[in-house]
DNA sequence: CTTGACCTTCCAGTGACTGGAAGGGCTATG
DNA sequence: CATAGCCCTTCCAGTCACTGGAAGGTCAAG
């Protein structure tokens, strides 16, 4: 199978199934005319990659996540704590954008937004410490 | 004022604020030796910068929101419109993540995590579609 | 006079792609 | 058989906002 239907198969774009092989996350066959050929193995593995980079996952994740799901002799408890670790990762990144967005919102509900220069957005991020 | 102490005072680094300078973000003055001299407005300046990038804002948001509070003439109108938009980006972040935690979250408390290789999170990635 | 802590510039790397150029292959139609 | 219009290939550069490090200059203290 070409790059495309693979890609649409996996759910990436071929750009980055070629970038995945640059970097050693899939080793798709070549035909005789130099084309990639991506077995039901490859698409599999894409797929597997595809979702997990959808669940956020760093490609360094992704690429041990791919040789414990491969590892039928792996420990669960290994991707579990992958998993934890990412999801305080997560966590924090919730924590930081909400508090953003508190903050946010609190300045323009506050802000009367007309054609007057007198802005508490502006007043907060310039005023005193 | 070195630049040492001006990240000290606007809590940045010395390096992010010889970017900022690199991108036309602030001019600070040179002494006679070469190194860069910081005013209070430049302090003012970095502060400001500081405080938006805290919030979340590109640095080109932050070019642009400079300008508005430089300029005492500005419609806080475009100001507000600028964090509106900003706050919806925050907003379907916030979705995103929050969508994945809560994905993870329950595949995380399915999975034993013992020694045994049976795993719900795996499972879920490499599964069926 | 030396030490150590500053400062300078410049180059390269980060993460995970993405865009684009230059060139070759494949299929269908005239 | 020629051409058009896709697909494929590789390689290079750019994204964003820094960050690290090398090589070298400056300055105050002891």
């Amino acid at each position: 199978m070409n790059i495309s239907d693979a890609g649409a198969r996996a759910g990436l774009p071929p750009k980055t199934i070629r970038y995945y092989e640059d970097i050693g996350l899939v080793t798709p066959d070549r035909d005789p005319n130099g084309y990639r050929s991506f077995s039901d193995v490859d698409i599999h593995n894409l797929t597997f990659l595809s979702r997990a980079r959808a669940l956020g996952f760093t490609i360094e994740d992704c690429r041990t996540l791919l040789a414990l799901y491969q590892d039928k002799s792996r420990a669960s408890s290994e991707v579990k704590k992958l998993a934890e670790g990412h999801l305080d990762e997560i966590e924090r990144k919730i924590a930081d954008l909400t508090s953003m967005r508190d903050t946010l919102t609190h300045l323009v509900h506050a802000c009367h937004g007309d054609d007057r220069p007198e802005c508490p957005i502006l007043n907060e991020m310039g005023g005193p410490d």
